[in-house]
DNA sequence: GGATCCGTTGTAGCT
DNA sequence: AAGCTACAACGGATC
């Protein structure tokens, strides 16, 4: 009998997980290892590319997944640090029976595609069978799409409607006839023997579980306080909880969901709701089938009256869709340089002092500081939110480069994604030709009717993450050093002393940028 | 091939 | 509350 390896890269899940179910379902398979590698060219030798928060979310997502495989299925998680290039192989050779099958996700990213290559070299002695499933973390098959001869490259709504309609068709209600989730699988095959005796390490690899993974995270203070400020509690279990509350259950909130109309400012605290689904970072890691939402969010639109794309939520994951297979098949899409999407501008000198500022929420504009300091705090911010602050860094106020802007964003998110990352900040930073004129500014202090939907009747998101303007009245708390000195004095907050003065003029700043822009395009 | 229309979510001011 | 207009004016698709 054979033994088989599954790989959680994509899908730390049992629901809808192709590579889980297609190893389960083998006659000749006798024994499962089931294993998560912790790769530090993605995180970084020490976790430096995560925030302690994006970090503790992880971590909590693989419990979760062990615990689940020891509860329902009487097997358990297998952690690896190291390049899955070698681990993999090595991890062939500890096994006493050869695996005859080695199954995992497919993955796009041109980091993910080189080693998956690797990974079939080295394999491929010991292995007969290494699969690569292509329809886990995303709907579309997205080799198969870029490929295909008549393949556009996707750049609206209506473009990536048309390659979902001739993918999958539509039903006679008007619905992508998107195949159904895989249920969870009924049985695992039991763990290798040889992995059963505590403490299974060896010269070649380091075994952790997640309770030893968490003990030397712990211990190198990689969590942070962050435990107590996070909105979103990592794992499959979560997930699923928030996808039942936030959608099956609540159909008139799936079907009247229009992103802009959503508040971008009413979530404050733990454990107050996101104004959206906040289901993002669950999807990202791998948590929540993209799939499986697609599905649940149908079955409430087939109840009745509901929005369409590009608002409505089945619109957002299409875009998803959209961005996933760009960053495929537009080649150095994380760069600016030999990028046909990225248009030349020359955007300022690395400027210390603005970079820092707008990280640390510190620009002495208070909407744009409350959104960075809660993205610091809390790993999240609402989407249109995320608008507001990169304009601002880039074509907007600060003109500083996206690239760095995006790098922050990569760090803290819970939510970042190599493809969806990257594409936004092409988008907002109004060098992607999506449809951005790049003259369409988002103003940092939306006083007036503005698609931001900021609270100002009590300003409490901007006093809660600024509390230095608590006190202040909400009349003034997008440009409080506009008001006058007594006002700021009853406030007991001194503009340029208690709270940073606004550190570039927004108008005139969002003037010279745009001839500046307009520039660089005409050069 | 020049004109025209459209694009996930702009802003400000008016009615 | 919601819809209109002016602002200034992009790039790609379509006709």
């Amino acid at each position: 009998m054979n033994s088989a390896i599954v790989w959680f890269r994509k899908s730390l899940r049992i629901d809808d997980n192709p590579a889980l179910c297609d190893a389960c379902n083998q006659s000749d398979i006798s024994s499962l290892l089931p294993i998560y590698i912790i790769d530090p060219m993605v995180v970084g030798e020490d976790f430096q590319n995560y925030s302690s928060g994006r970090t503790l979310f992880l971590l909590e997502s693989l419990e979760d997944l062990d615990q689940q495989l020891r509860k329902k299925y009487n097997s358990q998680l297998f952690i690896f640090k190291g390049n899955p290039s070698e681990i993999l192989p090595s991890l062939c050779l500890l096994l006493k029976s050869p695996p005859s099958l080695i199954s995992t996700d497919y993955c796009s990213e041109p980091g993910g595609r080189k080693l998956s290559k690797h990974i079939e070299k080295e394999c491929s002695n010991p292995v007969t069978s290494i699969s690569f499933h292509q329809n886990s973390h995303t709907l579309l098959n997205i080799e198969k799409t870029v490929s295909s001869i008549d393949y556009k490259e996707p750049k609206s709504m209506k473009d990536i409607e048309k390659i979902f309609t001739s993918t999958f068709g539509k039903d006679e209600n008007g619905f992508f006839q998107i195949p159904a989730p895989l249920p969870a699988p009924r049985q695992i095959q039991p763990i290798p023997a040889e992995f059963r005796q505590k403490n299974m390490s060896s010269s070649r690899v380091t075994v952790f579980t997640p309770e030893s993974l968490r003990d030397q995270l712990q211990h190198s203070n990689k969590l942070g306080s962050s435990e107590s400020h996070s909105y979103f509690k990592g794992g499959e279990t979560q997930a699923l909880i928030r996808l039942r509350k936030k959608v099956s259950a609540d159909v008139n909130f799936v079907n009247a969901f229009e992103k802009p109309k959503t508040s971008s400012t009413n979530l404050l605290d733990y454990p107050l709701e996101p104004s959206t689904t906040g289901l993002s970072p669950y999807i990202t890691i791998g948590s929540l089938s993209v799939r499986r939402l697609w599905k649940e969010v149908e079955t409430c639109n087939r109840i009745g009256p509901h929005t369409k794309p590009p608002q409505s939520l089945h619109g957002q994951l299409l875009f998803r869709e959209m961005f996933y297979l760009l960053s495929r098949s537009v080649e150095n899409w994380d760069s600016d340089k030999s990028n046909r999407m990225c248009k030349n501008i020359k955007w300022g000198e690395y400027d210390e002092e603005k970079m820092s500022a707008w990280e640390s929420g510190q620009t002495g504009f208070p909407l744009i500081d409350a959104l960075m300091r809660q993205l610091e705090t809390t790993g999240w911010m609402h989407h249109l939110a995320r608008h507001a602050v990169s304009c601002f860094l880039t074509r907007g106020q600060l003109w500083q480069h996206w690239k760095w802007g995006r790098d922050i964003f990569d760090r803290k998110l819970l939510d970042s994604d190599w493809a969806l990352n990257n594409a936004n900040w092409l988008w907002l930073s109004g060098v992607a030709p999506f449809s951005m004129p790049y003259f369409r500014l988002y103003n940092p202090c939306p006083a007036g009717k503005s698609s931001l939907n900021v609270e100002t009747t009590e300003a409490s998101f901007i006093k809660h993450w600024v509390p230095e303007l608590k006190d202040f009245p909400p009349k003034f708390i997008f440009e409080p050093h506009l008001a006058p000195l007594a006002i700021q004095k009853h406030a007991k907050c001194l503009i340029g002393e208690d709270y940073p003065a606004p550190i570039v003029d927004r108008k005139d700043s969002a003037r010279e940028n745009l001839s500046k822009f307009k520039q660089s395009l005409a050069a």
